[in-house]
DNA sequence: TGCTTTTATTGACTTTTGTCAACGTCATTG
DNA sequence: CAATGACGTTGACAAAAGTCAATAAAAGCA
């Protein structure tokens, strides 16, 4: 399970076996079922995780119960309620995993050690958040600047997978719009199906 | 003018004399006047930008003419296309400095060079683009779970300098909104100046 | 200062998106 | 295999926000 760790980094920092070793000892495994809370709203994240498979989502809910996806977490990736994490205060937001999930976790404190004694973690960690800053940057330009059927269209480009792979629930409070928007996009842009190669009449 | 920098950071990291001589002489100062265009759409972003007095915005402006403003940087901050300048490709977004501004500018490669070389920048900068990327995150969060007026609400509470000080146009496009909603959520949301403390009869 | 240009407000109307409700489909499971 | 429940689609309507246009106000500039 650790491996799937290591081949994840491996581009990014390399590391004596010992020190292997000693990461992986931080990084404790877990496994998860279908829709099983991680994180419960105005906790304090106390984990870094890192999906070995499945997928998680960070959501929020308001008064109404409504649902907002923060972000979503694939196999590979690391996530957590990163405020939350980062700052110890409780989170504004819940953790949840869509699929049963094998993941790894890892201590605020155990984090910080990585930071301090590990060379080149701190570098690491710092390239990869500017590559998250960047994808959050990315996605603010798309809230401010597109409507939902742009949005849409983008993400079908750039992460069809996301689209296939997730239920119209979650896709779409991902691109902050209601369900039934979501269905309409789909059916309007979907290209018929119906329609033969050649046209009807030849 | 570098002073301001130092004042900036000093809480963050500490320096030798000889280090911040060393810091200071890769940081360029440059005035702007108002409305200067700082980076144009497409090109690289060949620095990162610390404002010492005025304000920048970091904007998207699409086919239509539409502009949506990304970021807004005042006193005492960093920023820059952040996308372009850590990716080394041309910028989605432009760069112009709304007030007449006086900016220290550093290059992509000088910016390394402190990673590299001054013991505690890496960590400070991993620290800083932690603050960041939780800013953006929040400003996610609101756009994808508030309606103007709730979003314009949050602004009024956490960031009335900002309010005050910038021109409708610009708040209106920070906000995702266009200008003229933001002049009815201005009057809307408005305590009625005319009435009086107490009220009509007694 | 007075003139010009930009910015802000307001009204009327359109478009987009949300909400509520009904219904269909599919998968699960008792 | 029928019943249940979650999910997806569709329609009708409501609410939110955008667009266009006219005017007012303010800010910058000569």
């Amino acid at each position: 399970m650790h491996e799937s760790l290591k081949s994840s980094l491996a581009g990014k920092i390399k590391l004596s076996d010992e020190q292997w070793t000693f990461v992986f000892s931080l990084f404790k495994p877990k496994t998860t079922k279908r829709n099983e809370l991680l994180l419960e709203k105005g906790k304090v994240s106390q984990y870094l995780l890192f999906v070995v498979k499945g997928c998680l989502r960070v959501f929020l809910i308001d008064d109404n119960g409504n649902e907002s996806t923060r972000f979503l977490i694939f196999e590979g990736r690391f996530g957590t309620a990163f405020p939350s994490f980062t700052l110890r205060q409780p989170s504004a937001a819940a953790i949840q995993s869509i699929e049963a999930s094998e993941i790894l976790m890892i201590s605020y404190h155990d984090y910080q050690t990585l930071l301090d004694i590990v060379p080149g973690w701190e570098r690491m960690t710092r390239i990869g958040l500017e590559m998250d800053y960047i994808d959050s940057i990315v996605r603010i330009e798309s809230l401010i600047s597109m409507d939902a059927k742009q949005r849409y269209n983008i993400l079908m480009e750039k992460n069809p997978k996301l689209i296939q792979r997730l239920p119209n629930k979650i896709v779409a409070d991902y691109l902050g719009i209601s369900q039934e928007t979501l269905s309409r996009l789909k059916s309007s842009t979907q290209v018929r199906k119906s329609a033969s190669p050649e046209d009807g009449k030849r």
